[in-house]
RNA sequence: GGUGCUAUGGCCGAGCGGUUAGGCACAGGUCUGCAAAACCUGCUACAGCGGUUCGAUUCCGCUUGGCACCU
């Protein structure tokens, strides 16, 4: 039997879920989900989850499973992901439907994450630390000691890049850059990649009217609610962010709102970037 | 009608007689476990016309536009 995974990726908001609906519907096929932030059950209108409508006519997984405190990564994703598509190929799906916009979770599924050591949190924070109070530069002469191959590729001015091939070389004592193997995985299924596009005024348009629409759907009080837990990296989300900070005082309501429109296009574009180095992907142009 | 002030890149906004302010917006890019993150690059304008000067965005005059006030 074939087994395909067909995947509908595109920027926020362009449309990905009411178009992956349909094609479940076509297929037979459950919605897998590839979000990284409606994973999480305390966000649903920041996150643009599918209405309760939606999620009624099709079976969804991986919509607000977690909890914001839960720790989750792409690594996790790939793993949970592929155990889950096993499941569902072996009760008799011939095609499933995979949509969402979080760039790193596709490629993880796709082609999968190498398997690095898990590095405990405390060094991390450590770290983290360091690079706070000396700057970028002593974590970059000492990332030159342990392993230069890394030194040479990163950006050295990104700060957490420079953090995250560090810790792996202080955890393990190998050099970051020995668990590279530039080998892409191979998986059991084909995968046929579906872009959604649309004009780019377009999509700016509808960000910007869909921001407006959350803050009307109570935005700020799903904000204010997990304003505690603001330092969990669930957190760190366009549309939360903004508001913390308008909590804080630092600018007004409608400043905040401002800044959310503009740093959903930001994130937009930034996934356009991504996409566009991928040839596999077959684009489909909305109007 | 008169007088005064002003005119900087898509927007805001400094500045100076002789290399690029800066910010925002926008655009392009990087990407192997926080990825809706983090980071990099690009964007050379001084209203128009004359004059002074070796040289003017910067000084002077006129024109045009804006603002304010006066009659």
């Amino acid at each position: 039997m074939r087994r395909r995974l067909e995947i509908i990726l595109g920027p926020t908001a362009v449309g990905k879920t009411e178009y992956s609906i349909a094609k479940a519907l076509e297929y037979g096929s459950p919605v897998i989900s590839c979000d990284s932030r409606q994973l999480f059950r305390e966000m649903s209108i920041g996150t643009a989850v599918p209405s309760p409508e939606q999620l009624a006519l099709v079976p969804h997984y991986f919509i607000q499973t977690l909890s914001v405190t839960d720790p989750y990564t792409a690594g996790t994703y790939e793993a949970d992901a592929l155990r889950l598509m096993d499941r569902l190929f072996a009760e008799g799906h011939e095609t499933l439907v995979m949509t969402g916009g979080s760039m790193m979770y596709i490629d993880a599924v796709c082609y999968g994450l190498d398997d690095f050591p898990e590095v405990p949190l405390m060094l991390r924070q450590h770290l983290l630390d360091c690079l706070r109070s000396e700057g970028v530069e002593v974590l970059a002469d000492q990332l030159k000691e342990l392993d230069p191959i890394s030194w040479k590729e990163i950006d050295l001015s990104n700060g957490q890049r420079v953090v995250r091939a560090l810790e792996v070389c202080l955890y393990t004592g190998e050099p970051f850059s020995s668990f590279k193997t530039r080998r892409f995985k191979e998986r059991d299924f084909e995968i046929v990649k579906t872009g959604l596009s649309r004009p780019r005024e377009q999509l700016y348009e509808r960000i910007d009217a869909r921001v407006l629409k959350m803050m009307d759907d109570g935005l700020e009080e799903e904000a204010r609610r997990l304003l505690p837990y603001r330092d969990r990296p669930a957190l760190q989300t366009v549309g939360y962010r903004e508001l913390f900070d308008y909590f804080d005082g630092k600018f007004p309501l409608d400043e905040a709102v401002r800044l959310i429109q503009r740093n959903t296009r930001h994130y937009a574009k930034r996934q356009l970037t991504w996409w566009r180095r991928d040839p596999s992907i077959r684009w489909i142009e909305l109007a």
